[in-house]
DNA sequence: TTGTAAGCGTTATCAA
DNA sequence: TTGATAACGCTTACAA
């Protein structure tokens, strides 16, 4: 807006009676300037209140120090917390985070990576929603790194970072199993999510391995009042389950607080519930959850440190160097289920 | 980085066999151009993957269209919510929010003004911590526009949002002595900002001028185990507090569940227990909790709004067109009061 | 309505 | 080590 309000390197240099590349290389880490007239740049700039300017400097270099983090929900426990550990980690790895939210009406999505492209963010980290394959190709084209965290397998993106939630949620049946539980339920939202989906899967497979039935019931999106809806379904049939093994924290708690709040029944003695994401709420004294530990900062600083690397190889148009990293989530015992 | 990936308008224009200046004037919203033109320009742009570089955009027009959002503790559920209205709103304005995570060492928030410096940002918006007088100054002699929300009043910056908190805490007391308590406590973190002391005055300050003592309590930073921990410290004494008014939400989750599970008292039969903020997790069965809501979307909106106004006025450097706003907390009746 | 040309604040190249 | 000079990709008078 307005008249030149921030200060130049031109103006830094005439102060300190160098040239503008002077100013240029003081401020550039690996430079050669002698210690004079470094101190005399600085002297200046301090005087000014000089800033390089990253939007030039990003012009020309090529690389803005931007990186983008697409996430919807960012008011959910997980998500922030795993927010709070990426941004805290690019800090330090001396990029700058740009949040985009998104919403789950059509084109979402793509439209925050086209402001990615436009910001020209060297990469960009989906926490939720899945990118259209073609803007996710533009993406690559145009040199921007992309990284999804806990998305679908089938996604385009270099680098993708899933927990082994099929493996986990068959750990959660042998848990049930020796509590004395024999009638299991999955309490899952409508969202779908590969993540969520393979959870269902694995518990429904590791079940039935054992001669096992599970009663599955879908609602909404996710949240607490969700776990409280499907609390609502299931406990009123004719015979309830003895154990529930819910896809998130979240459902978790509102389905606990139904259980106890509504029909009276006490966890764990008539219920065991476990869930998923360890929030901060799960570990609180009312709920007390049994649930997987989301490795929130083992997530974040696989994907800053891959970040951080130069630039992996040459690139190929298509499939740039695609990996795969899968993390481990660690079952942490509470009194949700009986006999720890 | 490596080989020039990303399209140039100047590509653009060459495709669609017109100058550079037309493809910069389609994608300048309110330009001249004829429909012929835009529609050669948009279909090169669409075959070759054009997208505007904000970056070189925002070095022109002095204006980058960045906003840096400057935050401590993202993932405690208060500031998730702010966080969550304020970059809906921003991106509904046009601008795009950058996040900057703060912690409490010295000169974090320094840092992050620079940085906001850096990248030109449009503005800054605090939700935490307070900045240097000096570098707050030369933010705004750059023109760059502040906010600051729920921070003192002292602080320098052109908007400041702020809740009548010391009102509030007034009709605490009244709820208190209504539901039959005499023996009123204040449970406060140690953080001592503004609003948090505000809380406690206010209350301090209406029981008092009602003949009733308070006992004040502060230990750590205003979350849920600090909240435990101020329980076991007030209801170990000989003589406990028949309601409490805790400084947050946080805390009083905290404070609820010590009194129910390591003190067993009943809430609010035994003890009456107030929060403020209203954060998600008051409303679920387990707490019930009265608290004051954070009126957090209208927070967010007054400030975008603020920000989407041209630019007031001529500025003049001192005292740029202060301005403060004061919104009302409004008091959400639920159980852990007697008698609502 | 269109094109030409001059900047915006940097960094990178290349002599000196 | 230093200083000119040429980019970077865009916007914006100004002239056609």
């Amino acid at each position: 807006m307005s008249e030149k309000l921030f200060v130049s390197a031109q103006e830094v240099a005439e102060r300190a009676g160098v040239s503008r590349s002077a100013v240029s290389r003081t401020f550039t880490p690996g430079a050669s300037v002698s210690t004079e007239t470094r101190r005399k740049v600085l002297e200046a700039a301090e005087a000014l209140g000089y800033h390089v300017n990253e939007l030039a400097r990003g012009l020309m270099r090529n690389e803005s120090g931007i990186v983008c983090l697409i996430v919807s929900d960012v008011a959910t426990p997980y998500r922030s917390a795993l927010l709070r550990e990426l941004t805290l980690l690019l800090q330090n790895a001396g990029k700058v985070a740009m949040l985009i939210n998104t919403d789950r009406s059509d084109g979402s999505v793509d439209r925050a990576l086209r402001q990615a492209i436009r910001y020209r963010a060297d990469a960009s980290i989906m926490l939720s929603g899945m990118p259209d394959k073609s803007i996710a190709q533009l993406c690559l084209r145009s040199g921007q790194r992309l990284v999804l965290i806990n998305r679908d397998d089938e996604q385009p993106g270099p680098l993708r970072i899933n927990l082994d939630d099929d493996e986990a949620a068959g750990r959660v049946v042998t848990a049930f199993v020796r509590a004395g539980c024999r009638k299991l339920a999955f309490a899952n939202s409508e969202a779908g999510t590969p993540s969520l989906m393979a959870r269902e899967r694995g518990f429904v497979a590791a079940a039935n391995a054992l001669g096992i039935k599970v009663s599955v019931e879908r609602h909404g999106w996710t949240g607490y009042e969700a776990g409280k809806v499907l609390a609502q379904r299931m406990l009123t049939r004719t015979e309830r389950p003895d154990a529930v093994f819910c896809a998130t924290d979240l459902l978790a708690c509102g389905f606990m607080d139904a259980a106890r709040h509504q029909f009276s029944m006490s966890v764990p003695d008539q219920l065991c519930i476990a869930g998923f994401d360890d929030i901060e709420q799960a570990s609180w004294s009312s709920y007390d959850l049994t649930t997987f530990a989301q490795p929130v900062s083992a997530i974040a600083s696989k994907a800053v440190e891959w970040l951080s690397q130069p630039q992996p190889q040459p690139q190929n148009d298509d499939t740039i160097c695609a990996q795969s990293i899968r993390l481990h989530a660690e079952l942490v015992w509470r009194g949700s289920i009986r006999g720890g």
